[in-house]
RNA sequence: GGUUCGGUAGUUCAGUUGGUUAGAAUACGUGCCUGUCACGCACGGGGUCGCGGGUUCGAGUCCCGUCCGGACCGCCA
């Protein structure tokens, strides 16, 4: 036997018991006359004593011993005469009668602490040492657990779990697909998904009304720390079910994880059209976690023969409360962080309700102080609070001024790790206008219902349909959504003509979801959450990376085995693929 | 496709106005040390300053290019 027990488990109960354990050498603390060295597994520390008056050999064996070799200790559980508090083991230690060397290793490129010495490049090269740590350790075990949960809430309302293809068939609608040749169909090509949401609408039509799996999804898009070229969906459908009935049933799958996980309990989450949700926080996820809602200031900033407002089709303000003691330099600050090129504001104005009751601007010399006070007013400002305000075009002032609200929360500490604010957001628009290209495009994707009251307006006013889709949104991260499917051909093709597919055009595309729906398919609907960044806001981290064992990096690279790599010439001439002249960088 | 920050010892970083032999911490090695737990102390080895070119009497430092990495925008139904 290599071990009768882990390194995490021995305390003062187990005193006098002869016992085996395994691990590497975390350390060792070598004080002349005794050795300690510290034995670590997935379970946690124990520390070996070895003494030199009693069992010399030994620790001269012990002395030799090197970081993350793999040993095996025979040996007594002793209690210690100076206890360690901060380990569930300090209590006692193993006084060693043999050590076996199971494994030697040369020496770890970073060190292998809570605080490693390694930066990401080499830790992310070196990545089955860095989840020897135990920050990653703790976030693997983490997303197992919540894997758990949510197989078994699942299970206990009737989901079946149900695996559907890798290979399929490439659409071009939504993101980039990856896609795999086909050797014994040359010259063609399956794609990866992007998630299963055809196959599981055909799941509706053969009657599992009650389908979810813990999917790998595909996209090749570029990549963010919270958006990975593959990574995992929990995907879920319903027959039989409106709106209602999907936000019901995973408002209480996601509270249910809240409290077997966080133990957390949560009233009903809010609901947020997606209208408000633009108008008051700029964004269809908003971090509820703190207030500062947009205020409009149109009427109060126009017709001062200040320009930059005179101009703007939307002037908004947020009050960031208790901040009037800004200076100078804070502000130049905030007013470089919206002009940023990724923020895109030309400026920021901000008004300042000076704790004595009066009022200073950026823009004194167009409003006097009792128009100042109007807008505080409005903004219900009191002494001590600063107005900032953005004017624009309506959708460059209001991404502005979110990115504004979200660092102003930052700085203010009102997103503090460890609270959560779930959010629904709902009805959103069904088709969203692209100038580029003079067509619609699905919001959310080609198979989702309008809002039934909104039909009629399909061919009149196409723009303001909104459909039966929502977002679960936590602390401003999107972590689900999903629609009500349309399950009726006719409004089906009248969709598809929408978006511009010709009838055989979608036929060929789409067709064996359209022949499915002529053999009755129920009315049904669905939602797919995010796992990794599911657990990556559980933890209040902003990076997805963190929960996925073998991560790419943001050029979609494995830096470990150095993923994607040419293939040979023999190997794509058996794929009919042949690769063409890579672009000259001059 | 774009913006931006970075690349110096195994690792994390410092390196002044361009100027002598490029430093620190940690890791590693050797020695000392009997209750450590980030043990301590002493000594030691360790560098293609990412790569290429340029400016200069002289480049880790300035300029151009390139490669690599991080963050972000576009993109992500």
């Amino acid at each position: 036997m290599l071990r009768t027990h882990t390194c995490g488990e021995l305390t003062i109960n187990h005193l006098h018991q002869k016992v085996t354990l395994s691990g590497w050498v975390q350390r060792a603390r070598d004080l002349g006359g005794m050795t300690f060295i510290d034995l670590r597994d997935r379970y946690g520390i124990t520390q070996l004593a070895f003494n030199m008056e009693t069992s010399a050999t030994l620790c001269q064996q012990a002395r030799k011993l090197g970081r993350e070799w793999v040993i095996q200790v025979e040996g007594t559980v002793t209690e210690r005469s100076n206890k360690n508090a901060n380990m569930s083991t300090g209590d006692i230690e193993i006084v060693a009668d043999r050590i076996t060397v199971l494994n030697e290793s040369i020496h770890p490129p970073f060190t292998i602490e809570d605080n490693s010495d390694g930066g990401d490049e080499i830790r992310m090269k070196y990545r089955y040492l860095d989840l020897r740590r135990n920050v990653n350790k703790n976030n693997l075990i983490l997303r197992h657990q919540i894997g758990i949960e949510i197989r078994n809430f699942m299970n206990n309302i009737g989901f079946l779990e149900i695996e559907t293809p890798f290979l399929i068939k490439s659409t071009p609608e939504g993101a980039r697909d990856f896609i795999v040749p086909s050797r014994m169909n040359p010259g063609q090509f399956y794609a990866l998904p992007q998630s299963p949401q055809q196959y599981k609408q055909l799941l509706m039509v053969s009657g599992f009304d009650r389908y979810f799996q813990i999917v790998r999804c595909f996209r090749d898009e570029d990549l963010r720390a919270d958006r990975q070229p593959e990574f995992t969906q929990i995907d879920c459908e319903m027959a039989f079910v409106d709106q209602e009935d999907i936000l019901t049933t995973f408002e209480g799958l996601v509270k249910s994880l809240f409290s077997s996980i966080k133990g957390l309990t949560f009233d009903s989450f809010p609901r947020m059209s997606y209208a408000d949700a633009m108008k008051y926080y700029g964004s269809d996820k908003p971090d509820t976690r703190f207030e500062m809602k947009f205020v409009e200031l149109n009427e109060l900033t126009k017709g001062k023969e200040f320009k930059v407002f005179d101009d703007a089709e939307l002037i908004i303000g947020i009050n960031a409360q208790g901040c009037a003691s800004y200076t100078r330099k804070q502000l130049d600050e905030l007013t470089d962080f919206v002009k940023r090129p990724q923020v895109g504001a030309n400026g920021l104005i901000y008004i300042r309700y000076n704790e004595d009751g009066t009022l200073k601007s950026s823009v004194d010399k167009f409003f006097s102080e009792a128009d100042l006070l109007k807008i505080a007013e409005k903004m219900n400002a009191k002494a001590g609070d600063l107005i900032l305000i953005i004017p624009g075009n309506e959708e460059k002032a209001q991404k502005a001024l979110c990115e504004l609200r979200l660092e102003m929360g930052t700085r203010m500490g009102l997103r503090a790790p460890g609270t959560f604010s779930p959010l629904w957001v709902v009805d959103f628009p069904l088709l969203e206008w692209d100038e580029e290209t003079q067509r619609f495009y699905a919001k959310h994707h080609p198979f989702t219902a309008p809002k039934p009251e909104d039909i009629s307006l399909l061919d009149t006013d196409a723009k303001a349909v909104r459909a039966n889709a929502y977002d679960l949104v936590i602390n401003g991260v999107e972590i689900g959504g999903g629609s009500i499917r349309i399950h009726n051909k006719e409004l089906q093709n009248r969709m598809f003509s929408i978006l511009g597919f010709t009838p055989e055009g979608a036929q060929s595309q789409f067709g064996f979801l359209m022949n499915a729906f002529e053999y009755g398919a129920p009315p049904h609907g669905g939602i797919a959450f995010g796992f990794d960044r599911l657990c990556a806001v559980f933890s209040g981290v902003d990076s997805i990376r963190d929960f996925i064992a073998f991560p790419k990096n943001n050029s979609g690279r494995d830096l470990m085995s150095d993923a994607p790599s040419e293939v040979s010439n023999e190997q794509l001439k058996e794929l009919f693929v042949r690769v063409a002249d890579l672009p000259v960088k001059s």
